[in-house]
DNA sequence: TAACGTATTAGCAAATTCGTTAATCGTTGA
DNA sequence: TCAACGATTAACGAATTTGCTAATACGTTA
C-alpha cells in the first residue's frame, strides 16, 4: 500500500508487461514465463513484487497459482499521488478536480 | 517522454521529495540541497533524470537555474497508463471514463 | 581580468537489482 | 507412498544505482 513499493514495483519494464497481459485475464506463472522469454523463476519474483506493492492479487487453484490485476489499486495510487503533487486549486482542468475531491474523501 | 524515464524517475525516494517541494514553489539545485541533508551534487543529478523524463523544466537566471514541476506531464503520464490498464469498458467510474477518453484522444 | 558563488560532470566505493541455474515446497494422482 | 508437475526460494555473478568528494564550467561583480 506504500508508494515506495507501488512505484519500486512500476519502475521495471518486464513488471508493466506483466501488468499488461494480466489486464486481460487472469494468468499463471508459467503462462507469463512462456509469454516473455523468462524463466519462471525470474516472473515469479516479478509476481511477488507485483504483489507486495498491491497491484496484483493471487489465488491457488489446484496446482496452479492465478494472477490478476488489481485495477482498484493501481488506479487510486497513482491518480492518488499525481493530484496530490497537483493540488485541486492549481491548474487542472475541472474534471479532473472532480475526481481529485472524490479520491480525497475516499481514502 | 517515455514511460521507462518517467516510472524510473518515479522510483526514488529522494526525487518523489524534490517534485513534493517543487509541487509549491520554483527552487533551485542549492536550494533543494538544503531542504534535504544531502550534497548539491547528488541534488543535480536528480534534478536531471527528473528533467530528461519531462517531469520538471529548468530556466536560467542569472547564476540561478529555477526548476519547476511540469504538472501536465505527470498527471497525463499517470493517469494515461493507469487508464491504459483499465480499459474504458472496464469496472471503472463513468467520470474516470471521460478522463480516459479524452486522453487517448489527447495522445 | 580576477575572484567568488552556483551548477554540473568525473571518478570512486557501497548497496541494490536482475536474471540464471539448482534446490525446496505444495499439490495432484497413480 | 511416491513420482510428476507447478511455484517459490537460495545462491551466485553481472550490471546498475546512489551517495560522496574533487574537479570543471558558467555567470556575476569588484
Amino acid at each position: 500500500m506504500s508508494l515506495d513499493r507501488i512505484f519500486e514495483a512500476l519502475a521495471s519494464r518486464p513488471r508493466r508487461q506483466i501488468l499488461a497481459y494480466l489486464a486481460e485475464l487472469e494468468l499463471t506463472t508459467s503462462d507469463l514465463a512462456a509469454r516473455f522469454a523468462m524463466s519462471a523463476p525470474a516472473v515469479s519474483r516479478h509476481l511477488s513484487v507485483l504483489e507486495q506493492a498491491g497491484l496484483v492479487g493471487s489465488e491457488r487453484r489446484g496446482q496452479f497459482v492465478y494472477y490478476r490485476l488489481n485495477r482498484d489499486s493501481l488506479v487510486n495510487s497513482l491518480t492518488g499521488f499525481a493530484f496530490e503533487l497537483c493540488p485541486v486549486g492549481g491548474p487542472l482542468k475541472r474534471e479532473s478536480r472532480a475526481i481529485a475531491r472524490k479520491k480525497s474523501k475516499a481514502t
